[in-house]
This record gives structure tokens, sequence and C-alpha cells, in this order.
DNA sequence: ATAAACTATCACGTAAGGAGAGGGTCAAGC
DNA sequence: GCTTGACCCTCTCCTTACGTGATAGTTTAT
């Protein structure tokens, strides 16, 4: 276990930085002492690592953050994607020292520079795009939905105190089926369950239309990411919470 | 002459950004349209072209400010010393790519990485502390004297509009004394805008005692970069200034 | 036991623009 | 001569990613 001035040390981060990734829910330590005492262990560091790495690229920590805590983030992956935007960027470096040594050459010459030379490599766009290629690619096709879209809107103004909220109230509704699933998933209980899900799911993030809320259901157990994220918290609750959502969705007035 | 978006499509900057420099005076329009538009001329791109070049390494604007309005600024210099700059830079860049690819190799081998292994090329000390050195450079033998770290002091916390109101009393100072000019140095008018202008120099920068207003008056005449600046508001004004200074300091009261 | 070197939590401040409202201006085509 | 689309302006509030103290508890070293 290191405490905040080791990770800022070896991050070359300061330790206001932790601080902040902490509140912002970003790094948490792995185990806060009686005293207040930020600990982290190994599992933090390797964070830390990407969270820097992808900061050198200019992603916002909130994308940082969503990328990391996509079910199926896979550090691998990402590792040869920050290789490839890391080169881009280097070679954007390049493109504006050419620049500057065109420059002094046209001082020293007396010729006059186009105006496009000027600033040749100077522009993001290129990187920004190559950019949101991967981010996108994290999302995959989840990126250009309207319902993504409002997601996004809504929880931009989250507070880390709005998100241990809807944690926790997502938690608690997750066990409550979880506790139902002996019961199958036509039983009242678990159906009231699903219901609030749905509905927290409409607070916190968008309009979850029951059209949505069965393709959702349906993902749980189509893509191996989302099914990795619920099995993780109990063995057969992908399928469990897929089969109570398309009855949920079966049987509503009108 | 070029339009805003012109200038921000070459310098690929948004044309909020144009306008954000011209309100913290770091990029004036060469001219403002009577309708209000802002225009601007070949010299204005060159200075885009230096802002962009520092603001690339990294240096606050406020920096770039300085550095551009210090007299005797040296744009051969800046762009030799950016190169080797953006030298830097790339070499961190590609510190980094080596600690991504010998991360990959570490997962792909299962060998665990020591953790300075992990954040090699991460801190930006070596990079600063070479910004700094250039920037020092620049204010070559300011640097260490009291009275420029009183200045610092006191400008650190300067806002925009605190800028803007000494830009304009400054050049309010300077057109008093240039409208005097004919009349000579001992004019009460003139002598009064010299008192002024000491006043002024006191007010937003540093006590500016009787003998080191002196010394400035003379240096306006040694010094061939503060005499520059001054001959570019009005031919002959650097020597008239110094004179003036002279005058100025001789009659003091006491 | 006392100093030095850690740690914490507020609360406020900052830089460099972004976003958008509300409203003029200019050139082209009809 | 009038509209329309592409410009331009100012103004105000908002955002990100922390920096900067102030104040105070804790641990370690002498």
């Amino acid at each position: 276990m290191y405490q905040v001035k080791e990770l800022s040390q070896w991050g070359g981060v300061s330790i206001r930085t932790l601080h902040h990734y902490d509140q912002i829910g970003l790094l948490k330590p792995d185990l806060i002492g009686e005293n207040g005492y930020r600990y982290y262990g190994d599992q933090s560091l390797e964070r830390l690592q990407q969270i820097l790495f992808f900061k050198e690229l200019d992603f916002p920590l909130r994308e940082i953050q969503a990328m990391l805590d996509h079910p199926g983030f896979d550090r691998q992956k990402a590792l040869r994607a920050q290789y490839e935007l890391l080169q881009s960027k280097k070679n954007r470096l390049e493109t504006i020292m050419e620049t500057v040594k065109e420059t002094l050459l046209s001082l020293e010459t007396g010729q006059k520079m186009k105006i496009k030379e000027m600033f040749k490599g100077m522009d993001m766009q290129a990187i920004e795009a190559h950019k949101e290629k991967y981010a996108q690619e994290v999302e995959e096709r989840w990126g250009h939905t309207p319902a993504y879209k409002q997601s996004q809107q809504k929880t931009a103004h989250y507070t880390a105190q709005d998100w241990e909220r809807i944690q926790a109230r997502t938690a608690a509704i997750y066990s409550q089926i979880v506790a139902g699933m002996g019961r199958g998933p036509a039983d009242p209980e678990v159906q009231a369950a699903i219901a609030d899900l749905r509905q927290s799911f409409c607070d916190y993030y968008y309009d979850c239309t029951p059209e949505i809320f069965k393709g959702l259901g349906e993902m749980y157990v189509a893509d191996e990411r989302f099914t990795a994220f619920y099995e993780n918290i109990q063995t057969g609750l992908a399928a469990f919470l897929s089969q109570a959502i398309a009855h949920y969705c079966e049987h509503l007035p009108g």
C-alpha cells in the first residue's frame, strides 16, 4: 500500500491532483485508514498509468473515467490505441518543427512564406478525429443514438455526491433482484424492482422507453461485455435480468 | 487585411479564441472597422504564429504576451528556442511511447514491471526547467533584481480588465508626452506626464524610486531594445523621454 | 516531548476559452 | 429593393482541472 506522496512522485502529479481524482471518482484509494489517509494498491497504480496515458493524449477526465469503467474495458487494446495516438501526436509535433525551421529559413533568405505554410501542423483536427474514433470504438454502437446523447447531457452536471447516490440506489435495486432470483423472473417483487430499475434509468440517464428497455434487456445476454458485468455481480444474473425485463415489457399496461 | 474567420481557419483556433486574445491584449487587430469588425494584417499573422508555437509548448498566455511585448524580442532567437523545446517535447513523447510498449510487453509475458518503469517519461520537470530557462533568458538581466520580483508579485494577480486599464492609462500618458514633444522636456505639462508615468509604475509594478527612475530613463537611450520600443511609438520619443525623466529627477522636491 | 514531515478537509481562485443569447452587416441573387 | 445566408459583434454565464492557502489532525525521528 502506497500513500499519496509516493504515488504523486511516481506519476509526476500533485497530491491535489490525486485528491481531485478521488473526489470525482476517477481514482479511488483501495483503502482509507481510520485516520482518513488514502492508501493505494497495485491495481490503482495500473489505473493511474492508464489515466496519465489518456491525459497525455488530452482526453477529458470524464471520458477517461467512462472508458476505464466501461464493462469490458480492455487494457491491451487501450495500450495499443494509445501507442498509435501518441504516434500521431509525435507526427504532428514533427510537422510543427518543420514549420519552425522553414520559418527560420524564410527569415534568413528574406523570402515570404505562404500563409498556409506558416501554420502547417497547427490544427488538431486530424488527431481529434483519431481520438474520437477510439472513444467511439470503446462505446461502439451506443455513441450515436439520441438516448446516449441525452444521457451525456444529463450526466454532465452530476456531482460526485450525485454519483454516490445513484450508485447506491442502483446497487439496492440489483440486490433486490438478486434476492428474487430464486422465485423466477415473473415474481411480483422482481417485477417491481425491474420497474424501479427502468425508472432510475429515466431519472438519471435518458428516456428509457419500453422499446429501448427491451433492447437493453436483450443486450444483457447478447453482448459479452454486459454479460461479464452482470455475471460479476452474481452468476446467472445477466440471463435472469434479460428474462425479467422481457416479461416486464410484455406485461406493460397499455 | 483578413477577418477573424480566415485567421481562425489558418491557425486552427476558434473565433472565440481570437476574441479572447484581443480582450487580453495578446493579439489586437491592426484595424477595427466602424462596424466593429476585426481586421488583421500580415504582422498579426506572424504574431499569431508565435503565439501558437509558444502555446504548443504550454507557455501560459500571460508569459507569451510578456515575451512578445518585451522590448528587444528577437523572432529568430525565439524560433530557435522553440525548435529546441519542441525537440525535447518530442523526446518526452518518445519515452512515453516506449513505456507504453514495455507495458504491453509485460502484459504479454506476464512479467511485472518496476513501478518507476511504469511511469517513465510522465513527469514534465525536465521540460519545465528548459522552458523556464528560455523565459528567463528573455528577461535577461532584469530577472534577478528585487524590483523585478516585486513587479512579478504584483502583476501575478492582475486580471484582463486590470491590464486593459493599465494599458489605457499608460497609452494616455505617452500620448500626453508625445503631444508635448514640441515644447521641450522641461515643459510643465510634459513634466506632469512624467510624474504620472512614474506614479503608474509605482502603482502597477514596483517601487519606482527616483534612482531607479533615473536609471530607467538612461536605459531608454542606452539599450537598443528599449529605444526600438519607444521609437516605434514616435520617432525621437526615446531620447525625449530620457531627457524629460532626467530633468524630472533633478528637480524633485527634497 | 517536540519538531519535522506527513496527512486531511474545506473554500475559494484561476486559465483559456466554450456555449448560446440577442442582434447588427454584407453580398448575392431574384 | 428585398430577402437570405453567411458573416460579424457584444455580453454573460459556464466549464475543466486543478492551484492555493487556511486550518488542523497524525506519524516518525530525535
